[in-house]
DNA sequence: AAGCGTCCTGTACGACTGCCCTAACCGTAG
DNA sequence: CTACGGTTAGGGCAGTCGTACAGGACGCTT
């Protein structure tokens, strides 16, 4: 079926892609070369070339990789929650084992950013993201939460960015943002006030 | 007092960091070489070496006196809430000009990336937003609302997240986000559920 | 006119960049 | 044995990188 140098190549190709999502937080998105990534891999610069088309090519798919893995483990621990509240509590429970520097972090948001300069890579994180937004509303509207695609929304962002200050080293305390966003998901009554 | 010579060099510095500004969110932190910089400032490289002792200097300035500016600008728009309701919608209105690949946007996501791998920038962006958010939690606490440190820390990260997520051109609309963090001001009755 | 402070130019250095190309490798098939 | 597909090594090209350093240009003071 395959040759034993196609599967070592296919190996190969796995070290590379784990180089870049260290290297990507570690230097930077527009810092990672083919020499550090052919170093970091353990193989010659060359064979960069010979398994992605170019460096940049390398760095999405495995910015992908680790997004797409990122979000299925967290549909994982949310199909564990049994209400609303518990979605927030989970969501911030797995948020607390993220270092405000941890490299996963930092890779996500090194990607938002060279999405913004990359229109084929925007319009792939930009699916993964919205539709995870999917998934976390449909699970909020089943709770009961209103206006579940908006609040999913303000729950995701609100996620970034806790993650984002964390990474200043200047976060808040999770639990404490946990108690607080328990007010987004609180059944609604009558507004006291008017917009 | 000075000398024209002397003027002219200041003027000179303040285009090398306008030009720093520029082209960090347009070519990404590590991207922007002592070349570039100097040919958007109109000036030539050794210029940089001038008045900087090192292109990153420039770069760290430059980030942090956009980032002073931004804050100022919102503190002043947060001065005229008269309300906690007032001072979400205040702030959201403000976001709402800022379009996902807005360029200030962009570049403070920059800083807090570059942040991550310098010691210095980290301590002084960190300064920064610890007292925003010090002065936003003083508004939503004369304001009324409950446990205002913590729903600060929570308005300011939610804020940044929906500008990231903006950013993938994926944002949610920021009128449903305004519906829903007014639940986070809304006065506190007894909690219907226990953690 | 000479001296001075300030700012700027031009050039140079070694190191690094992405990418390409040719040659060699290695296990398998004929 | 030869031939072959798939993978890897090494070298090279043309360009950019950050930084340093010597000298020129300007205006102000003496």
């Amino acid at each position: 079926m395959s040759s034993p140098a196609a599967a070592r190549g296919r190996e190969v190709r796995q070290r590379l892609l784990a180089a870049a999502a260290e290297l990507i937080p570690e230097r930077g998105w527009t810092a990672v070369s083919t020499r550090v990534l052919a170093e970091r891999a353990g193989v010659t610069p060359s064979v960069v070339h010979y398994h992605f088309p170019s460096v940049s090519a390398v760095l999405n798919e495995a910015a992908l990789d680790v997004m797409r893995r990122v979000l299925d483990e967290l549909d994982a621990v949310l199909d564990g929650a049994a209400s609303a509240a518990e979605v927030i509590d989970a969501v911030l429970a797995s948020a607390q084992e993220v270092a405000g520097s941890d490299p996963t972090l930092l890779l996500v948001v090194e990607s938002y950013l060279a999405a913004s300069r990359d229109d084929g890579l925007r319009e792939q994180i930009g699916t993964l993201v919205t539709e995870f937004r999917g998934r976390l509303a449909r699970r909020l509207g089943e709770h009961g939460v209103a206006a579940p695609a908006d609040t999913a929304a303000v729950l995701a962002a609100t996620l970034d960015g806790v993650f984002l200050h964390r990474g200043l080293g200047s976060g808040p305390d999770l639990t404490a943002v946990a108690s607080v966003l328990h007010r987004l998901v609180r059944p609604q009554h009558v507004r006291e006030h008017t917009a």
